[in-house]
RNA sequence: GGCCCCGUCGUCUAGUGGUUAGGACGCCAGGUUUUCAUCCUGGUAACGGGAGUUCGAUUCUCCCCGGGGCUACCA
């Protein structure tokens, strides 16, 4: 059995989009899992729309993913001699012929004659100079798609227009474009999204009129917003370099991303890339359009999160940091390897994305100031009596003979007990006047990775804020 | 308009000519808990509609409806 060739081809037009990462996900996995070959073909044909900027994005985003390809990137423009000469041969053989019938001219003809593909007037000689050329359509027949998802599909040849394969100026189009290269780079199968559907037929006849065979295909459902409406710009997180910069990890967004249009049999959720190379089947893609949903994304990151070595876990901290908040990466970077670890080891259930993690341990690297504590929050935790509550709580933590956090957690437990009063009561404003917030990883180990003196330091601070800011508090007159 | 594709819980999906139509996310309600999250338990919720084939259709066929794509000298 011939080993398989697929190609993602992108067009740089603009950033690459969940569709095109998933499309790109999808031959990846079809490569990988039959020991195949993937290309990477850039189409750039479209000069006006094409730029440099968008294919290193599409480059970056791609490496982001971890989807690595085996030949490529190709310059679908570059190879514009080669399809010069493809062109001739079939103006030479007749397969294709000038025309200069604006697109204006067809519109009108199809209505004055409905249910018939246009075919042009071929020019000779000098009229033809700067005519777009067009490929000949049959009268008879049908092209048939062979599609690995949704099976044979039949496009009558009498209903097809003769297609312009090149501009007047002698450039090539994107169905001739494709038909070439596909046929050059020994494509055996085409995975690509739903919107090429209609341009198969072209293709193919681009091909049959080459002599050249053609690849199967596979023509993937696209992706809609939340809306139901086809995905864009203006839908939540669409773009690979969105998602990365919301927090999530590669693993993730391409688990979630296979499912997205494929399950396995046993409709599992969670598999590693390893397993979805083993598992993935481009036959068990579905026919409908999905909706990205952020919702189970995040829920799916959270999983791949809690997973994740400390090691990697640090390094997705600071890579985000030093891309988003340069101050943070410099206090955190200057934190030293130890207290880097701990943070990260406190916090590593707690955040869903990795945007999440710095504002839950920021307080361990820099000093947050009583007077930006949310007025609302304070209020809540700081209640009368808290004052005397803390100043025990604090007495507690100075004295502790031993600074961890299950040693701190029996001192606090035991003034819990001695005051009688809900660990709460105690805790949150511990909480509150050692982060600055009411929410933050477990308590314990917060005052672990702060160290006494600094510990000691926010609980003196807000012990002396508490009497300016409960002025009402009767019940600890000292 | 023409051609083509698609239609199972809100979302992603599994599934079969006879099932209590299953799972996951979400949501709701409990539980755990020092906050938030996590975690655990339970619950909510779907075969778009109408004919036909059949003893029996979610499953097969047709029609309708709904959604989408293409219909460029874009890709």
């Amino acid at each position: 059995m011939e080993s398989i060739r697929v190609r993602f081809a992108p067009s740089p037009t603009g950033a690459l989009h969940i569709g095109g990462a998933r499309t790109a996900l999808y031959n990846w996995l079809a490569a990988r899992g039959a020991d195949g070959t993937l290309v990477l073909r850039i189409e750039d044909t479209d000069r006006e729309r094409s730029t440099p900027e968008n294919v290193l994005q599409i480059l970056d985003a791609l490496r982001w993913l971890e989807l690595d390809w085996d030949e490529g990137p190709i310059s679908q423009y570059e190879r514009a001699p080669r399809h010069r000469e493809r062109l001739e041969e079939l103006l030479a053989s007749g397969a294709a012929y000038r025309d200069r019938t604006t697109g204006a001219e067809v519109q009108e003809w199809r209505r004055e004659n409905p249910g018939r593909g246009y075919r042009g007037v071929p020019l000779e000689g000098d009229r033809a100079e700067d005519a777009a050329i067009r490929l000949r359509v049959p009268d008879e027949g049908e092209t048939v798609v062979p599609d690995a998802i949704r099976g044979e599909i039949r496009f009558r040849n009498d209903l097809q227009d003769d297609p312009v394969i090149a501009r007047a100026d002698g450039s090539v189009l994107y169905n001739f474009a494709v038909a070439v290269d596909d046929a050059d780079m020994g494509i055996t199968d085409v995975i690509r999204g739903d919107d090429h559907l209609s341009n198969t037929p072209r293709q193919l006849l681009v091909l049959e009129a080459l002599g050249e065979r053609p690849p199967r295909y596979a023509h993937l459902p696209l992706l809609h917003g939340p809306d139901g409406k086809k995905l864009s710009k203006r839908h939540g997180a669409a773009s690979v370099q969105e998602l990365r910069e919301a927090g999530f990890l590669p693993a993730a967004v391409r688990n979630y991303l296979a499912l997205l249009g494929w399950g396995a049999e046993d409709d599992e959720t969670i598999l590693s890339t390893d397993e979805l190379v083993r598992r993935f089947s481009i036959d068990r893609v579905g026919r409908a359009a999905a909706i990205f949903d952020e919702k189970k994304l995040r829920w799916l990151n959270g999983r791949y999160m809690r997973d994740e070595t400390l090691e990697r876990y640090e390094a997705e901290l600071a890579g985000h940091l030093e891309r988003n908040d340069p101050e943070a990466a410099a206090a955190f970077a200057a934190a030293g390897p130890e207290a880097r670890r701990e943070a990260c080891e406190i916090v590593r259930d707690k955040a869903q994305t990795v945007t999440e993690i710095w504002p839950l341990i920021a307080f361990l690297f820099t000093e947050p100031r009583i007077e930006d504590v949310d007025e609302k929050v304070w209020r809540k935790v700081m209640k009368p009596g808290t004052r005397s509550l803390v100043r025990k709580a604090d007495e507690a933590i100075a004295s502790a003979d031993r600074f961890d956090a299950s040693s701190l957690e029996r001192v606090l437990r035991e003034v819990i007990d001695a005051e009688g009063v809900s660990a709460t009561k105690v805790l949150q404003p511990i909480r509150v006047a050692i982060t600055g917030s009411n929410v933050s990883p477990g308590i314990f180990e917060s005052l672990a990775a702060l160290g006494r003196e600094r510990a000691v330091a926010r609980l003196d601070r807000a012990i002396g804020h508490l009497g300016d800011r409960l002025p009402g508090d009767d019940s600890d007159p000292g």
